[in-house]
DNA sequence: CTTTATTTTTAGATTTGTCTAAATTTGAAT
DNA sequence: ATTCAAATTTAGACAAATCTAAAAATAAAG
């Protein structure tokens, strides 16, 4: 319950691995695939870890992460995702190029730094793929409803929120109309880019892009067939 | 002559100290202080570089760059440099704060980030600390004149340009007029904080921080005593 | 309940970058 | 020209992270 260790970049991206894939545990040969290494050297790292008290190892039986681990890995996925997000929103980088530069840049050691990043964003929720940003306590931005791209067409929905802060988003929801409270329907997703149209009950349609559809959060109805 | 190698952080950081020190040469003590290590470890590391052909070598006679070694350690430079710019001017990091992180953000390899943080930037050619920023190409920017933070009390000069391009200077500097041609005379130099004070030769003063007047150049006139 | 196949771990070696301590070379002073 | 001190290089060891190849444990199949 101390201070937690400085860890290497190796380490840290091993601790990543287990986060990703431990449900509860994981083993040797699927987390070496992971993080591109071999099982022996997995082995290795993991005994490492497990004397940091990060994972919980037994042997040939799989590891986990403990609650001090969750904590780190959260840090490590935070750091990962903002700068994700400004790769994508400053510097103009397509949501398809910005992970492997995030995954050098994530460590890089900064507490402030990252501070500092974080509000320079306006404190994202959500990176650029759509998923969430850890906050800077630990803890898990629970969607206040799901993704609206992640939603059937034919679906109803009241919009719950935005997945993120920035005047950009929130101006452009607001000049659509596309606010907490009101009701849209989900008419179609086009395959070639994942655009999105939605409706209103009054007939009122808007196209939205995949990425705007990924930062609008919506509560679902119940289904589209009126009983009861 | 072929693509320059990958180099490790650690071979990077060598490569700027040798540039740094070696005029031409630097002995292994004054290197090894240098980079935080011991006399026998700069050793086996410029051995290393030697055989990359990135620096000239000879026992016992100290080190110095080979022009290709001055191209990799200018793109160090760079990245480092522009690094410093963006923690100071985006994220409001001091001048005196951005030196230790830009170490760590400048070995991440990736020309295309670079090259669209430069553009995010504005193109800069001096950092916080009004040192050069090495151009893509290698080269450095020769300064039109000499910074004005650089003037000594009384002297006169014409401004000659700005530092780097951004709108908030450009603007700042065009709005108390202190464009290119006006001439001007620096009658005081505040020590608390390093402000000038300038004035024109009617006798309209302007006060300058010291960040402004490191993006200032100018050229500076013969001498203040008229005479001929 | 054996046998076999898969997964996991150990053992020993390698690379990078470092260190201490001992051996060399250089250069300066007498 | 010797001697001496400072600078530099070698030698040998170590820690981190990895590998290959061999050994051990588990799980699956008959």
């Amino acid at each position: 319950m101390n201070a937690p260790a400085l860890l290497t970049s190796t380490e840290e991206n091993y601790l990543k691995a287990v986060f990703a894939l431990a449900q509860p545990r994981i083993g040797t040969n699927a987390l070496a695939d992971r993080v591109q290494t071999k099982a022996s050297s997995a082995t290795d790292m993991i005994q490492r870890l497990a004397e940091k008290g990060l994972v919980e190892y037994e042997r040939y039986r799989g590891v986990g992460l403990t609650p001090s681990g969750r904590v780190a890995a959260a840090a490590v996925i935070r750091r990962h995702r903002l700068w994700e997000v400004f790769l994508a929103e400053k510097l103009g980088f397509g949501w398809h190029e910005v992970h492997d530069l995030a995954e050098e840049l994530e460590h890089v050691q900064s507490p402030e730094l990252i501070r500092r990043l974080d509000a320079f964003l306006d404190t994202p929720s959500y990176d650029p793929h759509g998923d969430p940003i850890p906050r800077a306590d630990g803890t898990w931005p629970t969607a206040a409803g799901i993704r609206l791209d992640q939603v059937p067409v034919g679906q109803s929905f009241a919009v719950a929120g935005a997945a993120d802060r920035t005047d950009e988003l929130l101006d452009y929801l607001h000049r659509v109309g596309m606010v907490p409270g009101t009701e849209w329907t989900l008419s179609e997703i086009v395959p070639f880019d994942g655009t999105r149209t939605v409706q209103t009950r009054s007939g009122r349609t808007l196209d939205l892009s995949a990425l705007a559809a990924r930062h609008v959060l919506v509560q679902p109805h119940e289904s589209q067939t009126p009983n009861a």
